[in-house]
DNA sequence: CGATGGCTTGATACTGGTCAATATGGGTGG
DNA sequence: CCACCCATATTGACCAGTATCAAGCCATCG
């Protein structure tokens, strides 16, 4: 759907994978709203994995979203440990936790080699303040920003390891899903220690689980490669209807 | 800094607590927008203890902003047992997760006698589009919320009771002196069970965990009122400083 | 005054964290 | 192109912390 003129006002390239996500999602918001803000939305550059996209403490001047390659969040406490926060795939904004006091709460770290679209916050004001639509989808983003966060509550609310492991699964899935690919074939562009941090377990616990799972026939993986053979199996599981 | 006027479109009473909050701060709306939208902005009756102000899957018409009395938001999942999602303080924004696909997420529970302000969402998004400084304040207060939200996952994330405990005690602390109330001083208006499903940790652990922290002099408790004796100690302890 | 719900305290079992050894595999340099 | 190497992941043995089960306490309310 993305325009030639969208795409050449935006930056270039993978906008039509963009499409996915509300704010690019036409006919949101027309061309000459966007005209109005092409000198300040503008591309970035590809960021290889392990680069980072912006630091905890730094000013929000702008949110991002991914066109393509998948990043993390990972916050530090004053201890000085890490915690991943969050993943974020293509289509996703990240960054909105920063419009709170103005300063971005985590770290952002690509995953895998990814290109990004820099949205400055003042271009966002703009557009939302003229067009209610807009608006309407900005806080529509951050609803479902927070909803993100609610599954991820519920999933560390869970006690069993083996139940986390599953609801995260499922949601991968679910996710890729919704991104048009395969939601039964995962490619886990995070680590066990990642994931381990994310579900707040240990990485010998998140191997053991996997393991266990593909014992008994749930999934198969290998290495960063997974594949879901009993979708309902693995529901079940996340929902702690079985063992 | 409610002016009889505001107090009057409004709604009513107590309005003057409500200060606290960004979005009732003035001059952010001045009267005239205010006046646009009085048709719609309506005060609400007391609400009292066990309530229900909205529950998961309904349409999200309003957010709410609690004048007086704190809440917590429940979610149930398919599998049927409750998790407390968050608590909500005089002043603070409850419904905005509601904002992504239009139907709360959770359950929003009065934990005592409250009076909440209704904000409906179209005068909500009228106001956000004629006033820039307004919608900034939206953006903020829901950053404000992921930033909660946040928190709450970090205490997750410390895998010890006690720490998960005390960064539990530390941030009411720190919220309550926010209200202008005395930090040191607080009234749980949560049982102890609330605390524990917020924590993801059983009740027997919940109470165990205060009274090893009373025997260790940091707080004094009994029942629901509770007294911080030894700020630093709580908040090394949060900071899994130590045992 | 008894009953009820919320909280505390105790004893035991089990899950998952810790420590340690081994395996795998992607990348680099010869 | 192969071999090595280091990071990442898996597996095992053990132990600590918390859930579980159970009993008793305390306060409030009818």
């Amino acid at each position: 759907m993305a325009t030639p003129e969208l795409k050449k006002l935006f930056g270039q390239r993978h906008c039509d994978e963009c499409v996915l996500h509300p704010l690019c999602k036409p006919p949101l918001v027309g061309i000459e709203e966007i005209e109005r803000l092409s000198g300040s939305v503008l591309a970035r550059r590809p960021l290889e994995r392990d680069s980072v996209l912006f630091r905890a403490g730094e000013p929000t001047r702008s949110v991002f979203i991914s066109q393509n390659g998948s990043f993390k969040t990972v916050a530090i406490n004053e201890a000085g440990d890490e915690q991943v926060i969050g993943f974020y795939f293509p289509g996703e904004l990240i960054g909105l936790e920063g419009l709170g006091d103005g300063k971005f709460r985590a770290d952002a770290v690509a995953l895998e080699l990814a290109h990004v679209c820099e949205v400055p916050l003042p271009a966002l004001e703009r557009v939302a303040g003229q067009r209610a639509d807009f608006q309407r989808q900005m806080m529509r983003a951050m609803g479902e920003g927070m909803a993100r966060h609610q599954d991820h509550l519920e999933m560390l609310g869970r006690k069993q390891a083996q139940e986390r492991l599953a609801m995260f699964l499922h949601g991968l899935s679910e996710r890729q899903g919704r991104l048009g690919r395969d939601p039964l074939q995962l490619h886990l562009a995070m680590s066990r220690s990642d994931i381990g941090s994310y579900l707040s377990l240990v990485i010998e616990t998140v191997s053991r689980g996997l393991s266990k799972m593909q014992d008994e026939g749930i999934i198969a993986v290998k290495g960063r490669h997974l594949r879901v053979l009993s979708p309902q199996r693995l529901q079940a599981l996340a929902h702690g209807d079985e063992a």
